[in-house]
DNA sequence: TCGCAAACTTAACCTGTGTGAATGTCTGGT
DNA sequence: ACCAGACATTCACACAGGTTAAGTTTGCGA
């Protein structure tokens, strides 16, 4: 269940309308490298990725660098707009991108005349978390060839969802550099790595595409579990995230 | 500045009133080992550390575990309740702890009642995902010894915010084991690297207690930033985390 | 106060991953 | 069709941290 087809299911269509003019009348290019957001800034927008991919990460002081997050198109950046004074880490463009970037008097505005969408952003950010942490087990306790394949399950399941059998392809926009950012490994042994996983059969990866011939089994090589991705629990984040982020109204 | 004296700030005393009343009508006991959550369950209860301290973990199929976050005592463990439907991590008492267990329709209630509430919580949940996002990085990017002094760090800060000038002392209610799975080393390079950080009178380590004589020391080994903690802004929280979470109500 | 389990320490050895540097190969822009 | 820069690949070597297996100390419950 991509963020979309929530926006779909929760909006009303008068909410849906009003959401898309704000992202096309916001939109703006980047291009690849671009930072948009950067560590100790006030967020002064909400931005939302309308294509291409986007990566939150953290550097050390002496320039070690950890991607964060990858966020995909369709998903918002954060909710630091609403809620941090100065932002812990910094967002940029992987990619050329296009970003909706929506500033602070229009979002909020929006979110008054919306009141589910706060409720599907608090979502977006709910799964946020989750992958957050499956990151952090990921770079934590798996080994090399496990955290690659993990990450490649993830971003296949989030494009595309888990294959009920078989496999598929998808973009994937990350250079091996990248991808060892990501991983907390060096671009060198992300390159042993990816050829292991070549070697095996168990990918295919070139220009900017992945192709995972058999999803299950490169699942099993990377003990992959999609529950943290919360793909099938967006039917009940009406009566579940409601209490707290807002409220439901299909008046 | 703690979770409580955010608490303490943000609430009407008539709502600090309902709030304190329900946390002692609801609290337990456990000891050390139990889990009060297991992954995959759907959570029942709005938890509150009251005293001892509490672990976040996920664990792969063959068993090696990850502590993902630690919850001190006054700090609420997630709102899973309000959000989730099936947890992705599982919670444990490290130590013996007194838990608060909020049922459903208490916490639900509860919430209504006190609009400044949400907004409370939902500033401690924005917390935790920007610590999170450090422990990421703590554990991509960082050496061994650098991981180990973050953390102390971070514990020490939590309990006691960034000290001036030189140290102080804190509990740390971690045995090395822990540490290590914290940390994604194993418990006998913790061990090791325990040993070199007391060789350099960085920090000294027993009864479960932790004595940072030069906490300025420390923090330059771990290249340790408190930015993350967001300790200084909770005076700040009203007005931002309100549209999304809540409504300031001080009458 | 004893006794046992949990926690910590030490040691010897091993391997997965990092380093640095050179070379090869795409690919998108003009 | 070509070129420049970005990416990928390969190699030789180094070392941080893992593994296994004993000890030794500590602290808590009976």
């Amino acid at each position: 269940m991509t963020f979309n087809q929530i926006l779909n299911r929760l909006l009303t269509p008068r909410e849906r309308m009003n959401w898309e003019a704000s992202l096309a009348r916001n939109a703006r290019e980047y291009p690849k490298g671009t930072d948009l957001v950067r560590e100790g800034e006030r967020p002064a927008a909400l931005r939302v990725v309308l294509s291409g991919w986007v990566q939150k990460y953290k550097q050390l002081p002496d320039g070690r660098r950890q991607i964060l997050a990858l966020v995909l198109p369709g998903q918002p950046c954060d909710l630091d707009l609403f809620t941090v004074v100065r932002t812990d880490h910094s967002i940029s463009a992987i990619r050329r991108v296009t970003v909706a970037e929506i500033g602070r008097q229009e979002a909020t505005a929006l979110i008054e005349q919306c009141p589910n969408l706060a409720m599907v952003l608090g979502w977006s950010e709910i799964v946020a978390a989750a992958v957050q942490r499956e990151w952090t087990i990921n770079i934590g306790q798996r080994s090399a060839i496990e955290r690659v394949a993990q990450l490649m399950c993830e971003i296949f399941a989030r494009q595309r969802g888990v294959p009920a059998a078989g496999g598929g392809e998808c973009d994937f926009l990350l250079t091996q550099w990248q991808l060892a950012e990501a991983t907390g490994l060096t671009q060198v042994h992300v390159n042993r790595t990816v050829q292991e996983l070549r070697r095996r059969c168990a990918v295919e990866l070139r220009n900017l595409r992945l192709h995972i011939p058999d999803f299950a089994q490169l699942a099993r090589l990377a003990a992959f579990n999609p529950a943290y991705l919360h793909l099938g629990e967006a039917d009940l984040v009406a009566e579940r995230v409601g209490p707290l982020f807002g409220r439901i109204d299909r008046s």
